[in-house]
DNA sequence: TGACACAACTTGTATTTACAAGTTAATTCT
DNA sequence: AGAATTAACTTGTAAATACAAGTTGTGTCA
């Protein structure tokens, strides 16, 4: 895969400070460059400069202020809940450990849990379907299930989602970004399934997530359920 | 107070907008004028149309296609969960009923259910505290816990938030804006206060979301607490 | 009639230039 | 030495211009 994509100028810009941030180069609460250096830097002019700035405090990575400064605000704890950035690094990314429960399959669709209709283009390939457990700490706190169409995902059943996200994958190999999506959102008691896989007892409280997530693919939706037990990690997010 | 602040014309344009499509003057689906016709009506040039309509983009009202226009979404459901528009658009303005429990009154802080540090400041100068019920079709859904500080608000402990949400006039009273946030998010049981204030029994599932909120406002932070059933009414939320 | 090509739209990207406004540190004056 | 001013930064706003790229309907040609 590993298109090479002509991306525009301010993504190039974009991509570099944002990886410059998520690998340390830039630690929280440094001042990123001026935007005339960062100008002279990646030989451009400041609207353009600005326009991946603009990006990089929407996602909050940085925030701006007048006659001072970028500042480094680090990778961010996922933008509403778990949202754009994942799972992964809504919690942050130490001692967690990923356990596949379903390796990804391609499947019908299993529509009795799902709170959105379907497409019909969806419905028609089918669907990638697996389950995974989040362990923190040797403890169980998330229980999710992803689904997706099996549209143009090539040797996606094979891929290892043990060690990488699911959405660097989607944006590494594949060239698909989430770019939002909805929730809905509860909490109910543990079922006997919940009560296996979170290890928790009878009549526990359990948030669930209902989501459909948006890509930067027209017409590529994911679906995923989330059970998680926020006993002792409650779900942070930024927005 | 009503301070008619110098705003920049993109914020100019952005507000004229937002308000149409709030007030259903565009309503969803449709394609707003073109960038260059509102460069005409508005009497600017296109980078400043742009920036108003990102800003758009951003909050959800509007959608982009390159080479077709910008297509009304409408008002957005709240963008992460409950969060930019307030409770009230979250869920939508149908049916709602809030209850004021405890009127806004200046108290100390009670910071034994706060899951975040205050300020020097926000200590010194006392907050002000309210508890609110939002009821949807009779039933109980949310109960909220406010807090903030007293600073400059003049005149807010005397203001009505039965219809009003407190978003709205704190934008339009006070020129402060919400512009982000972060929240803890778990299911909890419903305690005995809780039980009675949402009308559920005992071991009842409860979402709790413990909220600091962002201001426009240097160093002002709004600090609340929401529980809700989510029973029937399952929380929706875009990002 | 049908398919193709084109023209007239739309938004997307990029440069250049200019000035306003906030921050900081050095300099100057008292 | 201390306070006030200033200069040199920073980001914020705005205009004018150009071309690229996607969409849509019109028109022409077969």
């Amino acid at each position: 895969m590993r298109l090479s994509k002509n991306l525009p100028q301010y993504k190039v810009v974009y991509e570099i400070i944002r990886k410059h941030i998520s690998d340390g180069v830039y630690l929280k609460g440094d001042i990123l460059p001026s935007e005339n250096e960062l100008c002279a830097v990646h030989q451009t002019t400041r609207p353009t400069i600005r326009k991946a700035l603009d990006r990089l405090v929407h996602e909050g990575y940085i925030k701006k202020k007048q006659g001072k400064g970028s500042i480094v605000m680090g990778v961010p704890q996922g933008v509403g809940i778990l949202s754009l950035s994942g799972t992964t690094s809504a919690v942050g990314q130490e001692n967690l450990i990923t356990e596949i429960i379903v390796k990804p399959e391609i499947r019908q669709w299993d529509t009795t849990n799902l709170a959105y209709p379907l497409l019909n283009d969806e419905e028609e390939f089918g669907c990638i379907y697996f389950e995974r457990l989040r362990i923190m700490n040797k403890q169980p706190v998330f229980y999710d299930i992803t689904m997706m169409p099996n549209i143009n995902l090539r040797r996606f059943i094979s891929r290892n989602l043990e060690n990488k996200s699911l959405f660097n994958i989607l944006r590494t190999m594949y060239d698909i970004e989430v770019t939002g999506g909805e929730q809905r959102l509860m909490a109910i008691l543990a079922d006997k399934n919940i009560q296996e896989y979170l290890n928790v007892k009878e009549g526990h409280p359990i948030l669930h997530l209902n989501r459909k997530l948006e890509t930067s693919r027209e017409g590529f939706f994911i679906y995923s359920q989330v059970y998680c037990n926020s006993e002792k990690y409650a779900i942070f997010g930024t927005f």
